[in-house]
This record gives structure tokens, sequence and C-alpha cells, in this order.
DNA sequence: CTAATCACCTGAAGGC
DNA sequence: TGCCTTCAGGTGATTA
């Protein structure tokens, strides 16, 4: 579900409600979703504040971090009330001593929550986050001249730019008129340039419109997004181009379903 | 090293 | 109505 403009959303909309409280409790309703058994020690914890790098929120207390990703179908949930409405899809919920709480709910229980001492134990394996200042254009040239992968699953892989996925990747591809089927150091520097701009303005675009809703992604307050109504090729199998008319072609790569126009992306090789 | 496949889960949708 | 297959915003492990 959440890609980078999601998880965005949710840590500008949580960050208020929840920065300098404190954590009362912590419930784990299904076992694998907190990895590390939801320790006591949580409780009475202050949090310090409310970060995204790629798909991972960190919320830092002020003695340990919790790092959440939601996967495929989590969702993080900000509540006023202290009220028992008991979604049957709600994994863990976090407490805090104002009666605030926060439930993740999670149909697919692909999300986890980490509880480590630094966050970097994790956040570290991930490449720069896409809309990270010092991702510029030439550093963004260098990964991609770097290496001959296909440019597809180089975007999915988080290892080196973090945050996109699925949708975006497609999405960027498309308006930067370059195929799935591309190998990423193929593309001249003046090419990458332009993709690197799309990437941005794509993602830019995405959080201003609260992410996108598909099925099951909703903000903190459980409202949809709106960036669905925008998608150029993403979901658009069969019906026209946007460019040329055109019927948009979906096929597998890097293991993932991709739309995309035979006729306005070329394959760079 | 990369690339493909499976595993983890639930639910919606389509074919018969 | 019901059964079976396929697919879904992700990623980590395993295999070739």
């Amino acid at each position: 579900m959440p890609e980078l403009p999601e998880v965005e959303t949710i840590v500008r909309e949580i960050r208020p409600g929840v920065v300098g409280k404190q954590i009362s409790e912590i419930i784990s309703y299904w076992p694998k979703t907190f990895q590390n058994n939801c320790p006591a020690e949580l409780a009475g914890q202050l949090v310090e504040r409310i970060d995204r790098k790629g798909k991972y929120l960190r919320l830092s207390l002020n003695i340990s971090e919790l790092v959440i990703h939601l996967r495929m179908t989590g969702q993080l949930l900000l509540k006023a009330e202290a009220g028992a409405d008991q979604d049957r899809h709600i994994r863990a919920t976090i407490r805090f001593s104002d009666g605030q709480r926060l439930d993740f709910k999670d149909t697919r229980k692909f999300g986890r929550i980490y509880h480590v001492l630094d966050a970097n134990e994790i956040l570290d394996r991930v490449g720069m986050d896409a809309l990270d200042q010092r991702l510029d254009a030439h550093v963004f040239y260098q990964l991609l001249s770097g290496k001959k992968s296909n440019i597809k699953a180089f975007f999915l892989s988080q290892k080196y730019i973090s945050g996109l996925g699925n949708i975006y990747v497609d999405e960027m591809l498309f308006k930067s008129g370059i195929h799935p089927a591309s190998v990423t150091a193929a593309l001249s520097r003046r090419k990458a340039n332009q993709l690197y701009g799309t990437m941005k303005d794509v993602l830019q675009f995405a959080v201003s419109n609260m992410g996108s809703t598909i099925s099951d992604y909703r903000d903190a307050y459980g409202e949809l997004g709106s960036n669905q109504n925008y998608f150029t090729v993403y979901g658009r199998t069969g019906q026209p181009c946007v460019k040329c008319g055109q019927s948009i072609s979906k096929m597998r790569w890097a293991g993932r379903g991709t739309h995309y126009c035979r006729h306005c992306q070329k394959i760079y090789k």
C-alpha cells in the first residue's frame, strides 16, 4: 500500500498529535506485528520526534525508538477517544497518557513495528530517501550510471533510493518516456536529469494530494487520498495513453504488474 | 552479483 | 450460490 507520499502524509498528520506525549501502554494483538514483543520499558517514554525515511516511519522516544513499516495494507489511525471500537484488523495499539491512541490496522498482517535502541540499525540498510535534499541530480546520476540493472527493479529496490514503489515507479517512467525494460546505466546524463525532476514532481504532487488510495490506504484520520485521480498509467491497462491515444499495456517486470505505453516509452539499453 | 520465485496473509473480483 | 484462480501500494529469504 503505502509508498513515500502515503507515509509522508501520515507522518505530517500524527506529528502534532503525538510529539511530546507520553506512552502509557502498548497492546499487541498479532504476535508477529511487534518484533520485540512490546517490552514493558516502552510505557512511560516520551515521544520526542517523528520522522520518515523511505517507507519507514520513525518514532524517536527518550530512551529507545520505534520503527514502523506498513507494507501492503497497514494503517496508522490517530484516535482521540479512549473508547473500544475494536476493528478486527487492528494488530497493535499505542496508548498515550492523555487518552489518545494510535491504532495499527493491517488486514494482511505484513506490517511490522520494531523496537530498537537506535533506529539506524534498520534505516542504515536502506538507501537515501527519494526526497532527501542531499539526493541531487548529480548523486542521482552517479547511482544510475554505476549499475547495469533493470530500471524498474532498481527503483523498486530500496537499497539505492528509498520510498518509491510500484505505483510511482510506473508513473515516473511513463512521464519520462522511459520503458520499464531499460537499463539504468544506459541513460544519458541529460535523460537521468529529466527522470530525477520527474521523480520529485510525481512524489511531491502525490504528497500534495494526501497520497493515492486504490483500496486500503487511509491517512491517520481514516480519510482517502486523492492522487489516484491523477494517475497517467498505473491501473490504466487497455485505456488510451494520455499522450498518444494507444492502448496502455501491462506486463510483469521485476515480479510486479507494470503499466506502460509501448509507443511513448523508449527502451534504453 | 543479479534475477526469479516463494513465503508471508487476507479479501476482492472474475470465470465457470 | 459456490468453488477455484488470480491479483493486490512490500520485502526478505532462498534458489538458480
